[in-house]
RNA sequence: GGGAGCUUAGCUCAGUUGGUUUAGAGCAUCUGCCUUACAAGCAGAGGGUCGGGGGUUCGAAUCCCUCAGCUCCCA
């Protein structure tokens, strides 16, 4: 035989995926058939692929094969996202290697520098996905910046803005004082961390031995305090209110007041209130009318109102000002305490609440159809318990900080005309801006007035866009394309980003386009270690994929990543899950290397191959229907287990060893056409997962015409079962494994053949039992009356089986496997019994139930008396 | 602090409106086999008081309460 023993899929890989596209099997136009679309969750442009892509896109990719074998027009648009933050981090880290700082930049240079980065580092992401074998429609390949996407994320700016939807305001916002830009809600992690709870008193003014302690895990800020806070119920603290104290150190004169949001039971009870640096603080301020003062610049230095800590970092100032409290006798004492603390996302610097003008769009009303079509079920989640965190945060939608203090992205298409910050126009060029201001203003302005506002958008306000814009459909409203693709069918992906991405996308495609964006949200869990640790970079857990693939094939990687990841659930990552894939697609190999190496012959065909046939072909149907129901609830790790086990157990372990010929005899040409049938149909079932071996052995099995390729193959027909071949296998497949546990127990090889006789009529003799003959290696199957003499013996279905050898029987393991037995079913008995003789049960449980465990109770009696009776005679 | 979810074999998970033999699968483990498709394999076996406690019911892994532990989201 000149196959290789084991399969070899590099070489494949390349060949088939190379044959895909040549052939443009994966490119869509819109015709007569059912569209079947997935949009790409577009990664990061300079990217590089993860575990998290490579289970999300292979999840992808099976439906989306599946969906073309099933002859429906399958899309499925790849692309990438321009990223601002990450990408402009990549950047700068970049630059700042060459000796370059982005404040010596313009940002015209800046943004050349970036743009070369990208056309450098842009795309290997996708060029690796192919190496996966995403079946991806690659002359769809979009970008969130191209000219024609770009267009349409302004034109949605302007028409927010024209419907009073977006509007700029002073906000408490989350500040990254090292990317130096605002982040939204969704980029800070609030992680626990170790710190120090200060206790510092204020003198309440004019009576020199009144003070007020209160506790804060900030006393750098405490020089922009503009309150004390104490609960008005609070019996300690009444006859201070309405009084004044002095800040530490500054001897500033602010008030004591009091509100309801103090809690009496946290530190002492008072609290200071900073406006300008605390989201909570800053609500108070608004509802008592209290002054802000701001203390940092926005790299996280003081500012001048630090007094003399100006230029010094919020840090060295916590510690500085702990020592100058204590010498000057206000720090009353420190605890520790654990508190939760912000973080960016993209920086890990802790974040600064900061008052800033940005740009926001208002979110509660857009939310309403997003919110109620999918408590509905328009859009499905999958699976469905993400609805509740999806209404909780829905219901609770706060405004969407939609600007970045970055260069990289969409610039915001406001112009300002004069130095008063409500004097700015929004328009889509500087042309319309100009008129538009010189209406606004009253006044002749020119090009040179006009200064366009610095700020990016959020990325998330470009990709939110992303299933209508891969469409263009915001552009040529109405297209054929948008028509006949949107709304998309499934879309992938983690639910960390339900709310930056998932939630919005549903606006914006109930804003612009009436319509839901897609039918179905299959939510992937989160690749982890074998520690339970998340896969990631900076703790270089996280194995290559490619490494991977080179290792182990690419449906072996597949196989690996799916086989067992429910949806929703974390994924506990292995490269052995990998090496059970590649078992997997060896084991198909050799299948068809037995297949292919039969001789066919003109003869009868026997007995058991007739059997084996019927069977197949039966329990194939049932299998392709539990897999089709599977694939219909996304269960997706569950119809890849039943295609496992079709393929391993039912095809190879049962099916081939039941129709195989013997040592260099040939096979008839009956069974052989059936069994390419079978294999080619156990191809198709195989080819979502498994894409790259079973086209290779679909052409590898007959002589294929040009176009006729597995990936555009049809899925099988579903069928009715019969279930008669199925119960008569179950039958024949107990007998055979109680022959083989007798071979084992006994020690003898399986090429010794043994006799078999049944106690039961003559007439019960059927075609299966040429099957137990077959696999069972006898020399003879025989019907009795009597119980054989010298015989190993067991039961199936209350039928009795005698193995006679003699002397070589082993008596006493006999009797023990016979006790065992009886043992259990007593055990069994009694359980059925209990019910049985149970007044409340026989009056409560319905009939059916009531028959069963009758019948339980009939076969177990059987039963007994049987192996009493064989225990007897032994 | 508020909300959601989870806890079934060594590991990862099924278990669909409570009833189909004293709970199933894959992997791992153990035993025996290099049997001419595959040792990346074949055959067989062992392994769980369904997180603890209480309740509802004729009947609970499944429904309710409670305790404990874990995870995620939000502030």
């Amino acid at each position: 035989m000149d196959i290789a023993k084991t399969y070899e899929p590099q070489l494949a890989q390349e060949k088939w995926y190379q044959h895909w596209l040549d052939k443009g099997y994966f490119h869509s136009v819109p015709d007569h058939r059912e569209p079947y679309t997935i949009v790409i969750p577009p990664p990061n442009v300079t990217g590089v692929l993860h575990m998290g892509h490579m289970l999300n896109n292979t999840i992808q990719d099976v439906l989306v094969r599946r969906a073309r074998m099933l002859g429906k027009n399958a899309c499925w648009v790849p692309g990438t996202d321009h990223a601002s933050i990450a990408t402009e981090a990549k950047v700068v880290q970049k630059l700042k290697a060459e000796g370059i700082s982005k404040s010596e930049l313009s940002r015209e240079e800046f943004l050349s520098h970036a743009f070369e980065w990208k056309e450098k580092h842009g795309g290997i992401i996708l060029e690796q996905l192919k190496r996966l074998g995403a079946s991806c429609d690659w002359e769809r390949t979009h970008f969130t910046m191209d000219l024609e996407y770009s267009e349409s994320v302004i034109s949605v700016f302007i028409d927010l803005y024209q419907k009073g939807k977006i509007y700029r305001g002073v906000r408490m916002v989350n500040w990254d004082p090292e990317a130096l830009t605002a982040l939204s809600d969704e980029e800070v992690n609030y992680k626990e961390v170790n710190s120090k709870l200060f206790y510092v008193r204020y003198q309440v003014l004019d009576q020199a031995d009144q003070w007020l302690t209160i506790a804060t895990t900030r006393p750098e800020t405490i020089l922009g305090d503009t309150a004390i806070c104490v609960h008005p119920d609070d019996e300690r603290y009444q006859h201070l209110v309405g009084k004044t104290v002095l800040v530490p150190l500054v001897n500033r004169q602010i008030p004591v007041i009091a509100d309801a949001y103090v809690d009496k039971d946290f530190g002492t009870g008072c609290l200071k209130v900073t406006p300008a640096h605390d989201p909570n603080d800053y609500e108070l301020g608004q509802k008592h009318n209290l002054p802000s003062i701001d203390l940092f610049n926005d790299d996280g230095t003081l500012n001048s109102n630090g007094a003399h800590y100006a230029g010094k970092d919020r840090f060295e100032v916590r510690r500085e000002i702990e020592k100058e409290l204590q010498n000057e006798g206000f720090l009353v004492k420190t605890e520790d305490i654990i508190n939760k603390v912000g973080f960016s996302e993209r920086t890990s610097a802790v974040i600064e609440p900061k008052l800033s003008l940005q740009w926001f769009v208002s979110m509660k009303e857009l939310a309403e159809p997003a919110l109620e079509n999918v408590m509905n079920g328009n859009i499905q989640f999958h699976p469905d318990k993400f609805k509740n965190t999806y209404r909780h945060w829905m219901e609770n939608v706060k405004d969407w900080c939609i600007s970045r203090q970055l260069w990289w992205g969409h610039r915001i298409p406001a112009w300002y005309y004069s130095d008063r910050p409500a004097d700015f126009v929004v328009a889509k060029t500087q042309q319309e801006a100009l008129q538009l201001a010189t209406q606004k203003a009253g006044r002749e302005l020119s090009l040179s007035d006009l200064r366009q506002d610095e700020d990016v958008l959020d990325t998330w306000f470009s990709s939110w866009l992303w299933p209508i814009s891969v469409f263009n459909g915001l552009t040529q409203p109405n297209n054929p394309e948008i028509n006949y693709y949107y709304p998309t069918n499934d879309l992938v992906t983690a639910p960390e980003i339900m709310f930056f991405w998932v939630a919005r996308m549903a606006i914006a495609g109930y804003e612009y386009l009436g319509q839901q964006p897609f039918k179905n949200v299959y939510y992937t869990g989160i690749v982890r270690d074998k520690l339970g640790r998340k896969m990631s970079k900076s703790l270089g857990n996280s194995p290559d994929p490619i490494d991977l693939i080179n290792q182990f094939g690419a449906d072996g990687v597949r196989v690996g990543i799916l086989i067992s990841s429910p949806a929703g659930n974390d994924l506990p990552f292995d490269s052995s899950q990998c090496e059970q894939g590649r078992n997997f697609t060896n084991k198909i190999w050799n299948a068809y290397r037995l297949v292919s190496s039969w001789e066919v012959k003109k003869m009868e065909q026997p007995q058991s191959s007739k059997v084996a046939i019927n069977w197949f072909d039966n329990r194939f149907a049932q299998v392709l229907g539990e897999i089709n129901d599977n694939f219909d609830k996304f269960r997706i790790s569950d119809a890849l287990m039943s295609t496992y086990k079709l393929v391993w157990d039912d095809f190879c372990s049962w099916y081939l060893e039941m129709i195989k010929p013997g040592y260099q005899q040939p096979i008839d040409s009956l069974t052989l056409e059936h069994t390419l049938d079978f294999f080619e149909r156990i191809l198709k079932i195989m080819h979502p997962f498994t894409p790259f071996v079973a086209e290779e052995l679909y052409h590898a099995l007959r002589e294929r015409e040009s176009g006729d390729d597995i990936v555009i193959a049809a899925w099988p027909e579903a069928k009715e079962v019969a279930n008669e071949p199925l119960a008569q296998f179950a039958f024949n497949e107990k007998v055979i494994t109680q022959l083989r546990n007798i071979r084992k127990q006994n020690n003898i090889a399986t090429k010794i053949p043994l006799e078999l006789y049944i106690k039961a009529a003559a007439s019960r003799a059927n075609e299966a039992d040429s099957v137990i003959v077959k696999m069972g290696n006898l020399s003879a199957l025989g019907y009795v009356q009597e119980k054989v003499a010298q015989s190993n013996s067991f039961i199936v279905d209350g039928i009795e089986f005698f193995v006679p050898f003699g002397e070589q029987m082993d008596l006493e393991a006999e009797k023990k496997k016979l006790e065992d037995e009886l043992q259990y079913t007593r055990g069994f008995l009694k359980s059925v019994h209990s019910k049985l003789q149970n007044e409340k049960f026989m009056a409560g449980a319905p009939e059916a139930v009531v028959a069963n465990e009758r019948k339980k109770e009939a076969d177990a009696l059987q039963k007994i008396a049987i192996l009493e009776e064989k225990l007897n005679g032994l």
